[in-house]
DNA sequence: CCGAGTCTGTGCGTCAACGAACAGACGAGG
DNA sequence: CCTCGTCTGTTCGTTGACGCACAGACTCGG
């Protein structure tokens, strides 16, 4: 988390024009973000929306009896809080930071300014809030059909993708609470996970050692959407809106400096 | 299905000022639509939007392996293809006519173009789409924690909603397909609901004779999602987007004729 | 260096849902 | 009226995940 942190790092605000990004930059605040923080509550007004440059989110939802799971997890590749210019003022989730790190907020009024403007802000939100929208359809069906290892696997594979380096900080108790699984299910899919060498852990911290490995265990879902994100990059390409370069979510495999 | 038919059915297009429908009258088709249409299959070009007025389509999610289950449905509520305005020209999912009816049809190019004139069309969609994320994220968790019992009645209450008349034309077979589940496990749900008097059915019938005995079954996914959309209700008076009158998203138990 | 608090490993019994297989029942069409 | 195809009811064994309970291990802070 050294060295040069500007909101480019953020791969939405790198996809706008230099001139809507200037825009914005005067609004723009840099925040850290700490494991645990929670961005926002279920049902709660939203004030900001976050650009995570080097900080993973996750976006949760709790039902009444405490049960939970992940919608969708965010980190430089979107944003949090897309309800901002979709209309509805809160969201029944909540985003509760998973890998510490920072982010860009925007105040409500600029991001829903920014929003309404003719401009290519508008064309990037809506395609994120699109890609939002497939990872929780693919979670719904990975919800009904997969296994915990399975999930695990795929899970593991995105939260890498967001943080490179290969180590993960994260407890047993917490990804199993993520997933929606018992804490026991995460410790036996993590050990044989281990025991097949793709992964190495210690309490708190799990290093990933073979990601080819882990994608054979993976269930399709990780696979499927990456596919489907590079299928409507490249729909983009034929589109108005021009400010998305090639530039744009490129893969993510290849870790930025930070 | 007899006597009148006119795209205010639809409760989107009736949420809008009569100025702008008269902008799209002219684009709108109205098309017939069979159990079994697929409107659009995964990863198809969309030519078309298409808002039911009496026929009921499911958004459906189906994996390699040809598991599959139900994203979210769309009636009369709602619209079916809102990727058309949101970027992308494909989606991953499929879109399945669940109860034969009516709907009104239009082109792309129209949609989009009043999608981007200043005016409540803009704001009218996004809604609509965050109501669909967030229909979609409670599919994530219920497929995740809760049994086919609870399942099963949420489902069925929802179908109700959207084709008033207690009386639904679905084999358990379908239902089964819909919700992801074998289909004994549905004739099991549908056996205990039958017994404790909540229902009745026939070979591809379904009979709802108290819905609050379904309701009191029914997981808490089919109360919420009604909670929190009627707070978008809510919220939306706020806005600066006017065309929304109390007439949006009324309570849709009460039968419409049609 | 030691202890408290947390995290991880493991072993039960239980249960919902699955897969497969088959019998009976319905109902549309000849 | 009969027949065939489809839908529904039921069985049995299997399995993945659950809930609970507890022992061992790690680490942070004093």
């Amino acid at each position: 988390m050294t060295g040069v942190d500007s909101p480019m790092q953020n791969q939405l605000l790198a996809a706008l024009p230099d001139n809507e990004l200037a825009l914005l930059r005067g609004h723009l605040e840099r925040v850290p973000m700490l494991m645990g923080d929670m961005l926002y509550a279920p049902g709660e007004h939203l004030g900001h929306a976050y650009f995570p440059t080097s900080a993973t989110v996750s976006l949760h939802y709790v039902t009444e009896s405490g049960a939970s799971c992940e919608i969708c997890g965010v980190g430089r590749d979107g944003m949090v809080g897309i309800a901002l210019f979709m209309g509805g003022q809160t969201v029944p989730s909540s985003a509760v930071v998973q890998a510490s790190g920072y982010a860009y907020r925007l105040p409500r009024a600029a991001l829903q300014q920014a929003f309404d403007r003719a401009g290519s802000v508008r064309g990037v939100l809506l395609r994120y809030a699109q890609e939002l929208m497939t990872r929780t359809s693919q979670a719904a069906v990975c919800n009904r059909h997969h296994s915990i290892l399975q999930a695990l696997s795929r899970w593991l594979l995105s939260m890498l993708d967001r943080a490179p380096g290969g180590e993960l900080i994260l407890t047993q108790e917490l990804i199993a609470h993520t997933l929606g699984v018992r804490r026991e299910g995460i410790t036996d899919a993590a050990g044989k996970l281990q025991a097949a060498g793709w992964i190495r852990y210690r309490r708190g911290q799990i290093c990933v050692l073979d990601r080819a490995g882990l994608e054979s265990q993976a269930c399709e879902c990780y696979e499927v959407v990456n596919k489907e994100l590079a299928r409507l990059r490249l729909e983009e390409l034929g589109q108005p809106f021009a400010a998305l370069s090639s530039a744009v979510r490129r893969p993510m495999l290849a870790g930025m400096p930070d």
